[in-house]
DNA sequence: ATTTTATGTCAGCCTTGTTGACTTTCCAAG
DNA sequence: CTTGGAAAGTCAACAAGGCTGACATAAAAT
């Protein structure tokens, strides 16, 4: 590691705020989510979805019974674009969209078990490299790894993503 | 921060790695690229470029003089794709590409002063979220978000970004 | 002289984003 | 009760930016 490259600055230091460690991390950013997106992007292929499907899927799985109104704020997409990802998981029969009881113009979206197998397949995959990344980063790496990003975050998205961060509604 | 959530738990323990820990720090890294992106989007919307345009741009930046084939492969783009975008900013006199001295073959592009004062404004925008994420994490949380990501890369990949790191080729 | 490499271009396709216009459903105010 | 607005969803059309395949050119390497 270069000049002032890390935990052995400790302390006071502001040499981690130069430009250059910011356009360090910028570049570790950009290269780190090729590879975070890598191996779902391969399994993905093989059944004609793309990375949409997957986010879906993904926050279906982790909230079931969410409506569709609270997805499209978690993906930041528009409802269209939603819909049409949306639509053929359900013509697939891999989402389950139940129109809701007490709202009839709600849409609460479950996976079903097809869909639930999906979501392991790709979940299993991106966990692999994570799990990977984290062994040899050891845990205070980690903390310090959900911090930064905790704090990179649009803070609306942050109380999102902290709303669901302990086993979420 | 919920059981088993980070620094706290120190040396020997594996709690950090159970799926749980590792589906937060997914959608951490889903959370935090879409703000990592957000400012320099909302940029390149006045100068009808995308996100593409931008990679292109910050990377002619970083090295100066490299080749077509080089950005190629630091982008992960067909050469088709990668074109087009550089096509238009070549038209726009934002990007000089210059035939190589010793192999004419190669196009070795430049940033114009124009390129440069778009690359300035952009990174200027990335940085500015980048820093205050840093600034509120600290430097030991720093470190450890770089560690991670780093063991995050796709080895090629990875060989790449360490090439760039300390103000590269 | 031939083959390989680096680049560029044309055409066409797909995914996934966008906006605009429209329907259905629900709720609440008059 | 009716009417008007908000919320959810659908359809159509378009754009950005990926992709493949086919082909051209120039330079380098064999």
């Amino acid at each position: 590691m270069s000049a002032g490259g890390g935990a052995a600055q400790g302390g006071e230091s502001l040499l981690f705020l130069t430009d250059e460690q910011l356009r360090k991390g910028i570049e570790a950013m950009f290269f780190a989510y090729r590879g975070f997106t890598a191996d779902p992007d391969r399994i993905l292929e093989n059944y004609a979805y793309g990375r949409a499907h997957h986010r879906a899927i993904h926050f279906i799985h982790r909230q079931p019974g969410l409506t569709v109104n609270t997805l499209l704020t978690v993906l930041g997409v528009t409802k269209q674009s939603l819909n049409r990802v949306l639509r053929t998981l359900v013509e697939d029969g891999l989402v389950e969209s139940r129109v809701g009881r007490r709202d009839k113009r709600e849409r609460h979206l479950h996976l079903t078990e097809k869909g639930a197998a999906l979501e392991r397949e790709l979940s299993d995959a991106q966990r692999a490299r994570m799990r990977a990344a984290y062994r040899a980063a050891g845990p205070a790496a980690v903390a310090g790894f959900r911090q930064v990003l905790e704090a990179m975050m649009d803070p609306e998205l942050r109380r999102f993503y902290q709303m669901m961060k302990d086993g979420g509604a």
